[in-house]
DNA sequence: GTAGGGTTAG
């Protein structure tokens, strides 16, 4: 069957919808639109429709459900092929290159003619891969079929050499380039900047800056600040710093970064630190820049600083990075006083290196509540919940006085180790003997330690009974509780209480149609479904991702993709099994 | 009518 190239008004009207849905990676309305249009047939037999729809997946990070629609698409043209092969290259991953580079070799063997979109996404696939070989039969390639000197290609063909360290082949296609801009500017600095030629890079920022500053935007500034890189240039990059500033775009973080790792490389550790104190947008980068600063200046920060960035060390599980501030508590002979050993042991409490942590904490004169409550939780989080308890014993016989993150953390003890009767205990005794109330925190806990041990009545009626506000997230904990332990009628109960107070969590509505789907209930399944669209309630695809020497392996629920996805699934199937036995399958089996 | 390129740390 063929179909017309020439859309009706209503078809295009879809067809607007659908491109507009792929902006707003609206992923419930795309799956319906896919639905209706698979019913009348537009889709797969549509070019440029289905085409669309593939890339609607791709942008919301459905590459399993793109793959499927592009398979199933009746004449896939070059667009098709484009849509797949740049969702590939643009996930910047190692595997997915490899993907990309696959495809495009299938795609030649069915005889589909690529162009310059194709070599886009080629180019920066080999870029990733840092393939020579496939760069320059890419290079032949565009030699052969695109005709102009089409920016994106060429500018992806700069930024291949580059990556490359061929800076000679690089700057003749640079020169080559009849049209120019932002883009191909920052990546032939940024080129000339890897390989530490800084006269070079600035040649490249003045022959763009000639003509007045237009073009110059974060990636431009970033580049150039990163050629920067010895104490000699460091009047320069005071300059350039204060071009950033003028442009306004220091308030951009990647910027923020480059000043201050621009600093500490050209060693002015103060200006760093103000670069640091000043920004006004942090990431872990620039913490990790701060870090390395320091390491690396061999000037010795405040008590204060130091404790600032171990605790920028623990939130991040930086372990090697705080390790490297412990060198430098060591090396300048930093006593173990609070603020100091305090932090040190929370840094490896949170990076569960517990031993360390337990090391600085007995070796501290004297211990703050932060401390205490670091090692708890560090030992309950770790599986020794019932060493957890005794500290706090501990605790309270040297006299330090629990707060309320100490509860949160005795409780979560309890919860993991299923005490019930501890945690009433300790619940109780928040207030009765310490004068704290609990908060919705400590609610939550009891929630989750009574549903762990299926008292889910008793949870409910705690819950029903709690005189404290936001009490959405009780109800939540209760549905999941319900769900693990199959009591569907009340996780329907606890479900509507939800929905009732207007919960904006897509979890819990997923939650509730599948209880009423195990129940029977279609018709509230149905229900549950269309208040989640009124709501504008989304279900966003889930999403992990782990680092294994130093690549990153990501995962996307209904994943096909990851090289060795079989022995995944393989595996996580021998998991469930063995935990069939512990009766905690229930975990497992959704994953599976 | 649908598809594309670049930056900062370690």
């Amino acid at each position: 069957m063929n179909y017309s190239p020439v859309l009706t008004a209503k078809s295009r009207h879809l067809f607007a919808k659908l491109l507009d849905y792929t902006q707003g990676k609206n992923l419930p309305k795309g799956k319906s639109l896919h639905a209706h249009l698979l019913k009348t047939g537009v889709f797969p037999s549509c070019p440029f429709m289905s085409n669309t729809l593939v890339n609607f997946y791709a942008k919301c990070h459905l590459f399993s459900e793109a793959h499927l629609a592009f398979v199933q698409i009746s004449y896939k043209d070059t667009v098709s092929w484009n849509c797949l092969i740049n969702a590939y290259s643009q996930l910047s991953l190692r595997c997915y290159s490899l993907s990309a580079l696959e495809l495009f070799k299938q795609m030649l063997q069915h005889h589909t003619l690529p162009n310059s979109h194709t070599f886009a996404g080629i180019l920066s696939s080999a870029a990733m891969l840092e393939d020579s070989m496939i760069a320059q039969q890419a290079h032949s390639f565009v030699l052969k079929l695109v005709d102009s000197y089409d920016v994106f290609v060429y500018s992806s063909l700069l930024n291949v050499y580059c990556k490359l360290g061929d800076l000679i082949s690089g700057q003749k296609v640079f020169d080559e380039m009849a049209e120019k801009n932002s883009v191909t500017w920052a990546t032939m600095i940024s080129g000339y900047a890897s390989q530490r030629l800084t006269k070079e890079a600035f040649s490249v920022f003045r022959m763009m800056t000639a003509g007045g500053g237009e073009g110059v935007n974060e990636f431009v500034l970033t580049s150039l600040l990163s050629a920067l890189v010895s104490s000699e240039f460091v009047d320069t990059g005071k300059q350039v710093h204060s071009l950033a500033v003028k442009t306004g775009l220091l308030s951009i973080v990647s910027v923020g970064n480059a000043v201050l790792t621009m600093y500490a490389k050209c060693d002015s550790l103060d200006d760093a630190v103000q670069a640091f104190e000043l920004a006004i947008a942090k990431n872990s980068i620039t913490w990790s820049a701060m870090i390395t600063g320091y390491a690396q200046g061999g000037i010795a920060p405040n008590e204060l600083t130091i404790a600032s960035v171990l605790k920028a060390c623990s939130s991040l599980s930086a372990l090697e990075q705080g390790k490297q501030v412990h060198a430098h508590v060591v090396k300048n002979g930093f006593s173990l006083e609070v603020p100091i050993g305090s932090s040190l042991s929370t840094m490896y409490a949170k990076c569960g290196s517990l031993d360390d942590g337990n090391l600085i904490f007995t070796r501290m004169p004297a211990r703050d509540v932060a401390s205490w409550n670091a090692m708890i939780s560090g030992l309950s989080q770790n599986g020794l919940g019932i060493k957890a308890l005794e500290l706090f014993e501990e605790m309270q016989l040297e006299g330090a006085r629990p707060d309320y993150v100490t509860f949160v953390n005795i409780l979560s003890a309890c919860s993991h180790m299923g005490l019930v009767d501890r945690g009433w205990e300790y619940f109780k005794l928040m207030s009765d003997k310490f004068g704290e109330a609990p908060r919705i925190e400590h609610h939550a806990c009891m929630v989750d330690i009574l549903g762990r041990a299926g008292k889910l009545y008793e949870a409910t009626e705690f819950i029903e009974s709690a005189t404290i506000e936001h009490g959405l997230c009780l109800w939540r904990i209760l549905l999941s509780a319900c769900r693990n332990h199959r009591n569907y009628e009340l996780g329907a109960y606890a479900g509507e209480k939800l929905m009732e107070l207007g919960s904006q969590e897509s979890s819990a509505y997923v939650l509730l149609s599948s209880i009423y789907t195990a129940l029977g209930r279609l018709h509230d399944v149905e229900r549950v479904r269309r208040i989640m669209n009124l709501r504008g309630i989304s279900k966003e695809p889930g999403c992990s991702w782990i680092e294994l020497k130093s690549q990153v392996h990501v995962f996307v629920v209904g994943d096909q993709l990851h090289p060795q996805i079989q022995d995944v699934r393989s595996g996580l199937w021998r998991l469930s099994k063995l935990m069939k036995d512990e009766e905690c399958s229930s975990i497992l089996e959704e994953l599976v």
